[in-house]
DNA sequence: GCCGTTTTCGGCCCGACTGTTTTCAGTCG
């Protein structure tokens, strides 16, 4: 297996694991499988780089690695080899590593295949196998037959055509449709959306659906009857698996009785229920999707929250049940008290569909009217009306001074809309307070997009990043801190940058961001377009327990995807965040006192 | 190999489904 000393996340956990196969087929002993599976896994889930986290010498706080696996880490980042790891494997055939990602083999099968076969090398391993399976030679093999030999044909059709992870609005769109079609079955009583849709990841990977019913047969046969299913994986008597012809998974699992056990295991994370099962054991009991084994006798629970209470622990919001300290709070009563939707008061955010002639990024396609009416709708006490900056490269500052303060009388005159006054009453729109915002640009230099003069005819302006973005570190930092430096701007806008599926974003000093927001009144955004997320969960949690604030913004574009905030809400409360720790939960008569 | 407010030794989550088997091993979530 090639090794370098610059192996990302990615590659180290499938390193990892090609381990953990190797002694699976070497060695007896299962908890060093485990141990090197967890690993993996750990770190194939950590938001930071490992290799980052080892230049600062803190391998030691990633969960599951420990000294040993430590020590080979070092080594590999020092030397870009494991001289273990490669005594480990020297003698199996390399080609058993490229079957695992096959699905439906795991570390024996793979093994067993390369023996059987005579095929050793890693190249063209796969398509050695295809062409054995082809001329029906897998089926001669102890232990196969003809079944297995056609799920390994459709096994290798498959490799690396699964679709990616879905935004969580597709996931959720999609997920509704495959509700609607099941409630159609009269014998179904209740549907439950679990898993990471439930725990409103950023992206979601398969569906995870279960049904409360008295006759789970005839339930599952429906389910796996729908239209859009493409292929069964399996059925059973308690749970199915289907692909769907988008090429997403969707596991089902329906039962008779003892709902909150199955909606505590369905909803994971895997960690999460993990650790709660070992907390569980240390009391002697035994927990599972059907309730918690004590003395062997099973107890079941109506709900989640009995569940949790019959282990000593607060009921746990399923944002956070990521295996990060929840449990402990949850057994100390110390959960924090997550900020929720109806806690926001407001939206800095939005973009409308005013002309500068060249704006310097994409407009909105909704008017000044509109956005107020919908900020009504939505029952906001104030909203942040801000379109992005005038382009400096057709602008020049006098311009830009003269487009901003056109734009301000625009928005002056909102109130006194007679469309508006029409629509929704005098009252109301008295009410709402209209705030004049900007996102500005941080050119590359950290200088602002907008003269002082343009500045100062807004409320208050916000910066973001939109060129030059693989600056390094250090460069960055110091071009975002010298935009937030100034008197005017109240926050950073989608703070690193990333684009889900598309780009990583940059990357920056955050103990210095942090402390520069904390130490001047600076805010940083969660902005809840569904494909940035950002700030994200875990530098949400980080940001948090600095003390920073946060505010949460829809960026949206139309009006429609002004309710996308809720996303945001969802990254908030993922990461541990409070209302007090939110500045848009703040009532317009506490807020017009922070923005002077 | 990892881990610890009942442990630095002695544990390590739990169950469903499938294929090839006559009772289970392997894989998956």
């Amino acid at each position: 297996m090639k090794t370098n000393k610059n192996m990302n996340n990615q590659e180290i956990a499938a390193l990892l694991g090609a381990i953990s196969a190797a002694y699976e087929i070497k060695e007896g002993n299962k908890f060093k499988i485990i141990a090197y599976d967890r690993a993996a896994t750990a770190i194939e889930h950590a938001t930071s780089e490992i290799k980052d986290l080892w230049d600062d010498g803190k391998l030691d706080t990633v969960p599951g690695v420990g000294v040993s696996i430590g020590q080979h880490l070092d080594e590999l980042f020092r030397t870009g080899k494991v001289k273990h790891f490669k005594k480990i494997m020297s003698d199996l055939p390399m080609a058993m590593f490229e079957f695992l990602d096959i699905p439906g083999i795991g570390p024996k099968t793979a093994f067993k295949l390369c023996e059987s076969l005579g095929i050793n090398g890693r190249i063209g391993a796969v398509k050695k196998l295809k062409r054995a399976a082809e001329k029906r030679k897998i089926r001669l093999i102890e232990g196969f037959g003809e079944q297995s030999e056609k799920d390994i044909l459709t096994g290798i059709a498959e490799l690396g055509r699964r679709e990616e992870r879905m935004l969580l609005p597709h996931a959720a769109e999609l997920a509704k449709k495959i509700i609607t079609y099941i409630k159609k079955n009269p014998e179904v009583k209740e549907v439950h959306l679990l898993g990471s849709l439930r725990r409103c990841c950023s992206t979601v990977g398969d569906i995870d659906i279960a049904v409360k019913t008295d006759n789970p047969g005839v339930v599952i046969d429906h389910f796996v009857k729908y239209s859009e299913v493409k292929k069964i994986i399996n059925k059973g008597k308690r749970k199915a698996s289907v692909m769907l012809k988008s090429r997403h998974q969707v596991d089902f699992r329906v039962q008779r009785k003892s709902f909150g056990a199955m909606l505590q295991y369905f909803t994971g994370s895997k960690h999460h229920n993990i650790h709660l099962r070992e907390e569980a054991l240390k009391k002697g009991l035994s927990l599972s999707e059907y309730g918690i084994k004590v003395k062997g006798k099973l107890k079941r629970f109506e709900n989640e929250k009995d569940f949790y209470s019959f282990l000593g622990m607060d009921w746990i919001p399923p944002e956070i049940r990521e295996n990060t300290g929840e449990i402990e709070a949850a057994q100390a009563h110390k959960l924090p008290s997550l900020v929720k939707f109806s806690d926001i008061k407001g939206d800095f955010h939005t973009h409308s569909d005013f002309r500068y002639q060249e704006s310097s990024h994409d407009e909105g396609i909704n008017s000044f009217e509109e956005i107020v009416q919908k900020a009504i709708n939505l029952g906001y006490e104030y909203i942040g009306l801000a379109d992005h900056s005038p382009s400096v490269s057709n602008h020049t500052p006098r311009q830009i001074i003269a487009l901003l303060s056109k734009r301000k009388q625009e928005i002056e005159q909102i109130k006194r809309s007679k469309k508006l006054i029409h629509l929704l009453g005098r009252e109301k729109i008295r009410e709402i307070k209209i705030l004049n915002t900007l996102e500005v640009d941080i050119l590359s230099d950290g200088s602002l997009a907008v003269p002082d003069k343009g500045l100062e005819l807004l409320d208050f302006a916000f910066i973001a990043v939109h060129s030059s973005m693989k600056q390094n570190r250090k460069t960055m930092t110091r071009r975002i801190l010298n935009g937030l430096d100034h008197p005017k701007v109240m926050f950073l806008a989608h703070p690193t940058g990333r684009k889900l599926g598309k780009r990583e974003g940059y990357e920056l000093e955050w103990e210095k961001i942090f402390d520069f927001c904390l130490r001047n009144n600076k805010w940083l955004e969660i902005n809840a377009m569904p494909d940035r997320l950002d700030l994200t969960d875990v530098l949400v949690r980080e940001a948090v327990k600095n003390g920073v604030k946060l505010v949460i913004d829809s960026d949206a574009h139309e009006v429609k995807s002004m309710s996308f905030i809720k996303y945001g809400v969802s990254v908030a409360r993922r990461g541990w965040a409070e209302k007090k720790d939110v500045i848009n939960a703040l009532p317009w008569n506490q807020l017009r006192n922070i923005i002077k």
